[in-house]
DNA sequence: TATTGTTATACTCTATAACTATA
DNA sequence: TATAGTTATAGAGTATAACAATA
């Protein structure tokens, strides 16, 4: 902190390698840990990509699934048929076109979404607690640069800006 | 920079979860990234594990390609026989234990981890150039702390400390 | 014609359990 | 007995393709 930073162009190959090392080791353990918590709960990945976006978008599609949660509609169907047979959603006709179906959250998967939204904030605050806030924003900083960076070079082309879920 | 953090206890509930939130993003893109990169040199992240031990442990039985990627033995038999008929590894009978395999990687295997590794750094080096040097040393000291605090309270339990890879 | 969701089919990754051949 | 690897089987997630109902 003391430090004058008049070397900035000296990241060295070893120093680049040896940070992406750490960045997959960080997203590799957050995923692990992800996904242990999904599994306590009895759901996939998948599933919970399903009703995360409709306890944020309330009633949509199944086409509107397929497009945000990022697999094709008959996977969409599948995953439906699952949460369904859970009673974690409805699915009911599109009032306006008969061809679509609406898929709704039940009262057991808004419970569900509620428990995990508070438990979200629980991990985040004890993940967090007791950074000092500068290190703390120079991390946020230095992940939203390294996100731009990633989706930048990462295709620029098929990635669907409306796939933002934080599960899938 | 410049202010005193004698504010250092003001981790909001809003700002341990907005926090969490961009982790996850991050998380997510990397994925993303990593798969992407894989999946152009037509190896799964199963697969890409498998070849990933191997380069760096020389010949293993596949009881310890077992223990080290994390799955079940039957499931290595099936990467193993994959990457076997895509010509990347081979197997041979132990000299010492006939009941045990050695997996090798092939003269195309070697060669796909080597442009792998190149590629890796090479990638390493875009992503982070350009970053003040004092704000990825933050980067990475936080990102070292939540590394140890995920695994932390992940369990303690049953994270085999074997699996290393930044695969899987 | 185009779109929505489904049936049909297939591939990958994952797991458990039973079996064989060796130790 | 215990271990290394396999066969057998099952389930989840993914994909494409063909089809019915509807727009």
């Amino acid at each position: 902190m003391e430090r004058l930073d008049d070397e900035r162009c000296s990241l060295s190959r070893d120093g680049a390698r040896s940070a992406l090392e750490r960045l997959l080791e960080l997203t590799e353990v957050t995923a692990v840990f992800v996904k242990r918590g999904l599994t306590e709960r009895g759901l996939s990945r998948a599933r919970a990509s399903v009703l995360w976006v409709l306890h944020h978008r309330g009633p949509v599609t199944q086409r509107e699934l397929s497009d945000v949660v990022g697999v094709t509609p008959r996977n969409i169907t599948g995953l439906v048929d699952a949460l369904e047979t859970d009673d974690y959603v409805t699915r009911r006709r599109h009032p306006n076109d008969r061809r679509a179906m609406l898929v709704s959250l039940t009262a057991k998967g808004t419970e569900t979404m509620n428990k995990a939204q508070e438990d979200f904030s629980e991990n985040a605050f004890h993940l967090f607690f007791g950074l000092p806030p500068q290190e703390l924003d120079t991390f946020l900083k230095v992940s939203g640069r390294l996100i731009d960076r990633v989706r930048g070079y990462a295709g620029a082309c098929h990635d669907d800006p409306e796939r933002t879920s934080p599960l899938s």
